[in-house]
DNA sequence: GTTAGCATGTAAGGAGTTACATGATTTT
DNA sequence: AAAATCATGTAACTCCTTACATGCTAAC
């Protein structure tokens, strides 16, 4: 506990906090390299600008979920590196965060690179992680924050991936059974044009469903044969 | 209120601004049932509610883009029907949208019912209608706004649709090789999970590209041949 | 020597939702 | 009598983007 023990949490997107705290829990990092990472690590599903991204940095600091340092400590190295060398090496559970780099050998320490801030969790942000984790928080089978939801389920527990996964299912389920509705009744009605726009929408919901019912068949027998292969419930390939 | 004095077009969403436009296009209506057919004829791409539906009327009727009736006429007919009567039958300009009532004799011709607006096209409407469809207007290819577009397609003169289902693909086919790229780029470094989180995104996107295709070459065809059959360009699914 | 990328922020505002206010009418 | 549906609107608020301000370094 901070000075601010409870209750401090005011009007913070909840997607971009967990997606926030979720990328800092695997390594430390600063704002321009949080946000390419966001990018990156959601895909398509979603995407922040700075002008989001820095004032949630901002409160998240405030609310003691997170801490910065200011990167003047000794070796700062040649930084910047590939510009997308962006995961640490495998084994390290708290890598290298303040700069991949000693690389190429010595080379001008510290040259300023408008000094960056480096954001780490606290204490209090690993919990409040875990907590959105656990609790599925506001909206995980929404349409915004499932994609963030399940980037993470690596690190959340099994019994609350099957949760997500069957709410998200049957969300999509309800909007499935709407649009056939709609489909049935409008039907003939409509020119060709708006037809082949549901059928394709239905479509396209139909499709999500039989990839969330593989991912549910997946945790499932993930689930009851715990030690099978380590963790890889899904598509083998892990074990890298 | 009402003196609307200076630059008449302000701030208004062009997606619901064409929406608003193509349904008031097929029939007159009141704002009530134009948010049902709204969110029914768009399906799942799109949902507004009446707190953005209202005021957008209120700008069209400021700009002369549309016009309202009082719904005092005469002969308020027994309307009503069934709740999703949704498109008036061939041939009747001003259908069954005034209420029902009247089902217990008498009286009360017009009772209430709160006294629906209906808005109509004016001409500058239909111009604007027609403007708007035709250039594509600011973002046809871009997530939001190609649904709608697409669900007017019978209204659009036929270049115009193919340009917007190529400008919507080569859209789609940036966003894949993003995605590949940041694909090959993190490969071994994400966990399974967030990597079947990217897979199940890349292949969305390149079923949605072949959805295209289809409709491109389907366009095309009806291009070569105009009378072949009628106007069934679509659903004819030739082989890919 | 100018462009491109790194890095952090702020101000303005666009686009839309939820919740509220109001009230009649129909159904349960 | 209560609840649902029809019907229109407004106010506050959320969430996020764009554009700007600033200044450094690396590459072309």
């Amino acid at each position: 506990m901070t000075a601010f023990g409870g209750s401090v949490g005011r009007n913070r997107s909840a997607v971009l906090e967990l997606a926030v705290l979720g990328l800092l829990h695997t390594a430390p990092m600063h704002g321009y390299e949080l946000r390419k990472r966001l990018n990156t690590v959601l895909g398509a599903f979603r995407a922040f600008s700075y002008g989001s991204l820095y004032p949630c940095l901002g409160q998240l600091l405030a609310d003691g979920l997170i801490a910065e340092e200011h990167e003047e400590s000794g070796e700062a190295g040649t930084g910047q590196a590939g510009a997308d060398d962006v995961f640490s090496p495998p084994g390290s559970a708290l890598p290298d965060l303040p700069g991949r780099a000693l690389r190429g050998g010595a080379a001008r320490s510290r040259a300023g690179r408008r000094s960056r801030k480096v954001y780490r969790l606290t204490a209090d942000g690993k919990e409040r992680l875990q907590e959105l984790l656990r609790e599925g928080g506001p909206a995980a089978w929404e349409d915004d924050g499932f994609g963030v939801h399940f980037a993470f389920f690596g690190q959340t527990r099994a019994d609350v991936r099957l949760r997500i996964l069957e709410g998200r299912r049957s969300r999509l389920e309800e909007r499935m059974e709407a649009i056939r509705a709609a489909f049935t009744r409008t039907r003939e009605r409509v020119d060709s044009y708006t037809l082949e726009l549901h059928r394709h929408g239905l479509e396209s919901v139909e499709r999500e469903v039989r990839w969330l019912n593989e991912l549910i068949a997946s945790e499932r027998q993930a689930d009851r044969q715990p030690q099978a292969g380590g963790q890889g419930n899904i598509s083998e390939k892990e074990s890298s």
